[in-house]
DNA sequence: CGCTCTATTGATAAACCTCAAATACAGTGG
DNA sequence: CCACTGTATTTGAGGTTTATCAATAGAGCG
């Protein structure tokens, strides 16, 4: 197994390891499983037993949660050097949320056994996860916080940055998002319906802020979006 | 006693002890400060930088967040037993949210060296504290699917068994609410307006679920309750 | 080149917010 | 104990946002 992590540009490094030793880390590394996975598998489901931690290496990872009725929300996308179900360090409580991933994407596992025995070697690792914790929990609680008081047209614009800052690449069109994106899915995540997400981006599309596709967007104007964003 | 109801994850006294020596937590808790603040208190503001966790020993913490435009959310109330502002662990970070008291409230505050000091002795604490960060990251993902999927009605249902789970009393009138609790409140718990609260409060009053007065509810039927919330 | 999935657009309706005005209540100081 | 005052609450009317439903168009894939 390659005990070598290429993060994409924008993470550098693992946040997870942050404060641990190079050949540490890939001790770390080498006790894990590396996997990889095509576009649309579905890593661990909602309700299930926690078993695994997850480390995005490459790809990504949509994090979604399902509502008794049907109604899909997407949590957050896990990218490059972020991990996920923490809560498998603890029991095998059932998980929170449903992950999938999006594009073809490597990650690497650990069982509870191995997360626990390299905590206990490397307690700072307690320490990074409850800082990745701390800082989800203030993006969910502020994402809350717009749900109630902001119009869908301003979420939708905030989230779009938001997923613009951490997957997009710039071309001479525009600054495109780096995986298939559909209306759906900017509604699942925004807390709308698909049909609202066509409006707006039929709107936005026709002032030249964006241009899009079937599950592609890029955005041509972000200053109207950010300027959408911050005065509503 | 056939109209009770069992809770899920019943709240048990202080879950950022658990695991640690009886007088190992003494001393633990006589190297913090203990504060008596009186009803309507802040005990710090959002956007100052985090200094102390806090531990909750009596009475209760309103955690808000406000928005640009003015309008304020509760995210959560922090009972006996539980922590705030953990991110004062790791840096003088802007705090997310801002404390007031509910009622007079004793707390035992740390500052970060004694934090620090005292994680370092004690690994378990950070242990604990991603553990109670974990739950309430679950927690409000949980809020913010029910914010996007529900009507307001069933939202209101929710949180007020969710309170009356953690800070209530039974008399033979019902089970109240152990503190002030205003319309508003519930509105800015639910994300929604004291007016569509009132009209609601107002309707299940009409059918016997409630008994309340001003910024005092107790619940009289928990079980038409529960149905609301889970059946819509 | 048809098949399937995604997106667009229009019409309609429901849920909820906003604003205004009246009323109830709790605490306070005489 | 009572009137007074500042909040909290109730209720109605009207408006807005956004969801829902239906029908059509477009894109990509084998």
């Amino acid at each position: 197994m390659k005990n070598q992590i290429n993060f994409p540009e924008t993470f550098t490094r693992s946040d997870f390891f942050s404060g641990i030793d190079e050949h540490e880390v890939s001790a770390i590394i080498r006790s894990g499983h590396q996997v990889v996975f095509k576009s649309g598998s579905t890593l661990f489901r909602q309700g299930m037993p926690a078993r695994k931690l997850y480390l995005v290496e490459k790809g990504r990872l949509k994090l979604s949660k399902l509502h008794r009725d049907g109604k899909e929300i997407i949590v957050r996308y896990i990218n490059p050097g972020q991990i996920t179900a923490a809560v498998a360090a603890f029991s095998e409580k059932e998980l929170p949320a449903t992950a999938q991933t999006v594009g073809s994407t490597e990650v690497i596992e650990w069982t509870r056994e191995s997360i626990l025995r390299i905590m206990g070697k490397y307690p700072r690792l307690a320490i990074n996860m409850l800082h990745a914790a701390l800082e989800r929990l203030d993006d969910i609680q502020n994402r809350y916080l717009e749900l109630t008081v902001e119009r869908v047209e301003q979420r939708v614009a905030r989230a779009l940055l938001r997923i613009m800052k951490q997957s997009s690449h710039k071309t001479e069109e525009g600054i495109h998002i780096d995986f298939r994106l559909s209306r759906q899915n900017l509604a699942d995540y925004t807390g709308t319906t698909l049909f609202t997400v066509s409006r707006i981006l039929s709107d936005w599309e026709r002032k030249g802020w964006i241009s899009s596709g079937r599950e592609r967007i890029a955005v041509t104007d972000p200053h109207a979006l950010v300027t959408l964003a911050e005065t509503g």
